[in-house]
DNA sequence: ATGATCTGACAATATAGATTTTCAGAACAG
DNA sequence: CTGTTCTGAAAATCTATATTGTCAGATCAT
């Protein structure tokens, strides 16, 4: 046993930065494994292969496959939810507007990242009680940016309904990535509009 | 070699009649197993356990999985879509009263049914291009479904804004389902009704 | 320079599940 | 009755994957 090494530092960054980028090319690497042939038709050798990593590293920063399309999920929503809030920001206080920005830069980014949008919409149910509470989580998350982007101050929706609109959401991208997003994203996104309009009338 | 005993009779039945009934007992086995624990989790040998078969006459009835999944998928859809019409039918001409009738005819038979519920609507994508291609299908269906019940002669729908409402549907039954069926199947009707209004307006 | 630790490639093992085979007894046809 | 086919249970095999371990060389701290 020797000195502490915690702080050691290898090819210029230390253990734990190390560990910690490792970590975040499985991520990485796994959302386009996963996004490219399916949760359920990859393994821990095929993403570590991407990553170009050993499978020795994976089991460094996860325990189970499950604990790694968790991360891959949790990182990718989060993503997505920054750049939607950020546009919707952006495009001024008209709920109408507001929503049609998030929207459009929902579409956008699905479109951007195929991968990533197979990741998120296709096959991801049903993996583990962690992934479905992410899930829910996640859709718990964007009903509350539905009613921020389109409610009046203190205004209420019926949340069996906003699931509904999201389930419209949903949907419309699924139609879409499986017509090879044949459609311009302002299509896809006034069609989109439409249903969303049922919360307002 | 004997003779030919294609036709034989073993406990009342003939040879292919017994073949057919085993592999209608693993479907519907299948369907309550696949329900409960979820196709992922599930195996061969729950199924076969659940059925009162050996393994042996999964083989004889399925080369994979994948197949007898298919098989639960495709006769659950058959009798949800049967049992739609058959409400619609009942409804009289009205376009609006059609589709309350079948909406209501789909949700009571998913809370009558949980188990067939989570089967249709919940891990069921990226099983396989066979069964995708089911979801497809059944999607598609539903869609045609829609316009009937919907469309004056000769009307078209834009099929994106469909698929949005189908997913609209799908999605208020899984938060309806997620909330263990707390709202009357009156309360859920009347809310979807509202997402397809923007069909017609 | 030297001993410690990190890294990458690969071998070895463990495990779960699918798939096939065996076998003894039940139900059948003639 | 006699020989054949069917059935149910279990064992044996196969296969893919996860998981752990080995080892030589690279990189580091001092």
């Amino acid at each position: 046993m020797t000195a502490d090494t915690t702080g050691k530092r290898y090819r210029g960054s230390a253990t734990a930065e190390r560990r910690a980028l490792r970590r975040q090319q499985l991520i990485d690497a796994a959302t386009e494994v996963y996004g490219e042939h399916g949760y359920r038709h990859s393994g821990v050798k095929q993403v570590c292969e991407a990553a170009g990593l050993t499978q020795r590293y994976f089991y460094e920063s996860f325990n189970h496959s499950d604990e790694l399309l968790l991360a891959c999920y949790e990182q990718a929503t989060r993503r997505l939810r920054e750049r939607n809030l950020a546009a919707a920001k952006a495009a001024g206080d008209d709920p109408v507007a507001r929503s049609r920005a998030m929207l459009g830069s929902y579409f956008q980014a699905l479109k951007d990242e195929p991968n990533v949008a197979r990741l998120l919409l296709v096959e991801i149910r049903g993996i583990s009680p962690a992934v479905d509470q992410a899930i829910e989580d996640a859709l718990r998350a964007s009903t509350h940016d539905m009613t921020l982007a389109l409610a009046k101050p203190g205004q209420q929706f019926d949340r069996m309904l906003q699931a509904g609109i999201l389930g419209g959401v949903i949907h419309i991208a699924l139609y879409w990535m499986a017509s090879g997003y044949a459609q311009p994203v302002e299509v896809v996104t006034e069609t989109t509009l439409k249903i969303g309009a049922s919360l307002l009338q």
